[in-house]
DNA sequence: TAGATTGTTAATCGATTAACAATC
DNA sequence: TAGATTGTTAATCGATTAACAATC
């Protein structure tokens, strides 16, 4: 660090075997670091401080070092956060870089927008197929990802190695399409069908994504401010 | 409750001047239980017990029970809830019913793919118009919303009576349009836009929705396990 | 009444913050 | 060296759970 020419640092980056479970308080904050950091990135800084970044992310500086530590000892005493150095970390950590494969099941417009955004790209995570039931999709490109038949769905994810599944089909469908899955190598869903999943101890891990919860939080806090006039 | 025949049981709402703050922790739960008690009313159950949703739901039934309490007595001893009152009460806490009118930014894939869902039906939120900047598609329909100019933002949540505003537009045009939202009668900003807003303490509250957060804590729980094989 | 289940208090657990010694 | 800022411990705060009296 210091431009990481000193070559004093030992950089300890704790072993993942003897690394304690981190909490899911600070997991769940983990993406926040990783687009503020890209953020510091874009506006060409090489160092940062828990201090500055507290100020930017509207956090205590001992929360962000605290989180930090859970992983490795990422600053220098008296210098702060090497930028770069830091991202990199972050990114190792939360798998961008590992080359995760992506298949969308459902071509429709939540599938066509999440395909056609640059989601996927800036986290490294490369989406390779999409399958739906619709016959007159099937063969069409959407983004540049080209759309299979949904009965092929275990056969795609073995030829294309498919690490993560991403269901935007409707609701009836998510247990029957997460069923399928276990028969494979599929590593992750990310579920967006509002069916919360819960596939026990099985080997695939699942994340519920819920879009509309923030919107009612948001007409609870609207709603609240209007009683209290 | 008890079919709600009973004239004894009186149904403790605490009257919004004496509620104590209820906790971030809480209010975050709430859309679930919303979404679990249509499910409950969908399954055509009149009654449950918070032991049952608790089963349901993978959470414990003091939490539930706790919860609940936040905002008046609910239940009934020996009996549990009913399910069609405790539904009406929650809606009631989140707003829906307040008929809150949206306007979206952008109609670009994202844009377009909330407004075609049920999300807001749902919720009882009404999309009101679009605007974009794109000439080309001023005055065109999506799902039954029209798209207006961009430039028109205040006069349409003046004339339309906007209550909240949705961002889908490039995150380097968010601020900007945040500014403007500031003269309007606007309640709510719910912002996909990546860019954090923080408005300090105008009466706009916002809500930052960062979908790929939590493709990221899925990439982090995948590559973990992998790790430690 | 007896049985069930809430509402609520007290105990536990986890997460955040403050403080400061270590050290670059 | 002096100044700055981390890594880390201890103190505080908040959230969850357990337990049970209240009561339907």
């Amino acid at each position: 660090m210091g431009e990481n020419s000193k070559k004093t640092k030992k950089v300890s980056v704790k072993s993942a075997a003897y690394m304690p479970e981190v909490s899911p308080a600070v997991i769940k904050r983990l993406p926040r670091y990783f687009r503020y950091l890209r953020e510091v990135i874009r506006q060409g800084k090489t160092r940062v401080s828990s201090a500055e970044l507290s100020k930017m992310m509207n956090v205590t500086a001992s929360q962000i070092r605290q989180d930090l530590n859970c992983f490795g000892g990422f600053g220098q005493q008296g210098y702060g956060y090497n930028v770069n150095f830091l991202y990199t970390k972050i990114c190792e950590i939360l798998g961008v870089g590992c080359g995760f494969r992506a298949l969308v099941i459902g071509a429709g417009n939540l599938g066509s927008a999440l395909v056609k955004s640059s989601m996927f790209d800036k986290r490294g995570v490369d989406v390779v197929a999409m399958v739906d039931v619709r016959e007159n999709i099937i063969g069409k490109t959407i983004g540049d990802v080209t759309v299979y038949k949904m009965d092929d769905l275990e056969e795609l994810c073995e030829k294309f190695e498919v690490d993560i599944v991403i269901l935007t089909l409707p609701k009836e469908n998510a247990t029957a399409a997460a069923q399928k899955l276990l028969n494979t190598k599929v590593k992750g869903i990310w579920n967006f069908t509002g069916k919360e999943l819960d596939l026990g101890d099985s080997h695939i891990v699942v994340e519920n994504e819920h879009i509309g919860d923030s919107l009612m939080t948001l007409c609870y806090e609207i709603a609240r401010r209007e009683e209290d006039l």
